[in-house]
DNA sequence: AAGCTGATCAACCGCATGAAG
DNA sequence: ACTTCATGCGGTTGATCAGCT
C-alpha cells in the first residue's frame, strides 16, 4: 500500500479487451456512476474519468460504430448551425453517437473540408461528391422560384423583419443568419425568413418532410438557443 | 519495400458546475 | 458561506492506419 497522500498511479493509453470486459461486467453489476470507486472495486488501474469515458464512448449498449450515415451527417450540420460546438447536445439527438464521435466527425469531415484529403482511393469520386454537396448547398441558399415553403418562418411586416435582423436580437428570435434569405408573399405582403435548415429541398440532402423544423426545434433546444453565440 | 505524410479516432487534460458535507 | 469531490463537457493530443512517392 502506498503511503498516505501518495496518488495512485493510474494506467493510461488504449484500453485492452480484458480491461473492457472487467469494466463492462462491473458496470452491469453495480450500475453507472461513482466512477472513482470503479477502479478500486474492479481492480482496474484506471482513473474514474477514464472508466467513465470508456464506458460512455465505447462500452455502453447501443453505441453505433462505423461511419456516419448521410442522415446523421445532415443532422450534425444542422444542429451545429443551431448550437455551435455543443457536442453533447448534438450527440444527444443522434441515437447511438457520442459527443466524442460527433466532435471527431465534425473536426475531420465537416470542419475545414480540405480538398487535399488523401484517404479516398479515387480522387474523382471525392471531387464529385464534394461538388455535389456544394451544388446542394447552392441550391439551398438560392431563392426558390416558388412561394415561401411551409417551413419558412412568417415574420410579418417590414418593421418586424428589421427587428429580426438586428444582431443584438440574436438568440431572442432575431439575427437572421447570413445564409437565410428573405421573401415577401405578394398576396399577404408579409415577409418570410427561409433558412437552409428549414427547407424541404426536393429530396436531396436536406429532407425534412417527416421531420419538420419545429420537430427538432423542441423546447429543450429552444431553451438552449437562448444563450448560444452561434451564427443563427 | 520502405519511408513519409495526412486522416482518423480513442483517450487525456483542464475547466466548469453542482451536490454533499 | 466555504470546501471538497464527482461528474460532464469541449479542446487537444498522440497512436495508428492508409495512401502516396
Amino acid at each position: 500500500m502506498e503511503s498516505e497522500g501518495a496518488k495512485p498511479e493510474f494506467k493510461k493509453g488504449l484500453w485492452k479487451p480484458e480491461e473492457d470486459l472487467i469494466l463492462k461486467a462491473h458496470v452491469e453489476t453495480h450500475g453507472e456512476g461513482n466512477w472513482s470507486a470503479v477502479s478500486k472495486r474492479s481492480g482496474l488501474m484506471r482513473c474514474g474519468k477514464s472508466c467513465r469515458l470508456r464506458w460512455k464512448n465505447y462500452l455502453r449498449p447501443n453505441i453505433k460504430r462505423g461511419g456516419m450515415s448521410q442522415e446523421e451527417e445532415d443532422m450534425i450540420i444542422r444542429m451545429h448551425k443551431l448550437l455551435g460546438n455543443r457536442w453533447a447536445l448534438i450527440a444527444g439527438r443522434i441515437p447511438g453517437r457520442t459527443d466524442n464521435d460527433v466532435k471527431n466527425y465534425w473536426n475531420t469531415h465537416l470542419n475545414n473540408r480540405s480538398p487535399s484529403r488523401k484517404r479516398k482511393t479515387i480522387d474523382s469520386e471525392l471531387d464529385q461528391n464534394d461538388e455535389e454537396k456544394q451544388n446542394k448547398s447552392k441550391r439551398l441558399c438560392s431563392p426558390s422560384n416558388s412561394q415561401p415553403t411551409c417551413n419558412a418562418i412568417a415574420v410579418g411586416s417590414a418593421e418586424e423583419l428589421e427587428e429580426k435582423k438586428r444582431p443584438e436580437n440574436e438568440g431572442r428570435g432575431g439575427a437572421v443568419s447570413s445564409d437565410a434569405w428573405i421573401q415577401r408573399d405578394a398576396q399577404s405582403m408579409n415577409y418570410y425568413i427561409e433558412s437552409p435548415m428549414m427547407l424541404d429541398n426536393n429530396a436531396t440532402t436536406f429532407v425534412y418532410e417527416d421531420e419538420p423544423f419545429l420537430d427538432y426545434w423542441d423546447s429543450f433546444v429552444m431553451f438552449e438557443s437562448l444563450d448560444f453565440g452561434g451564427d443563427w
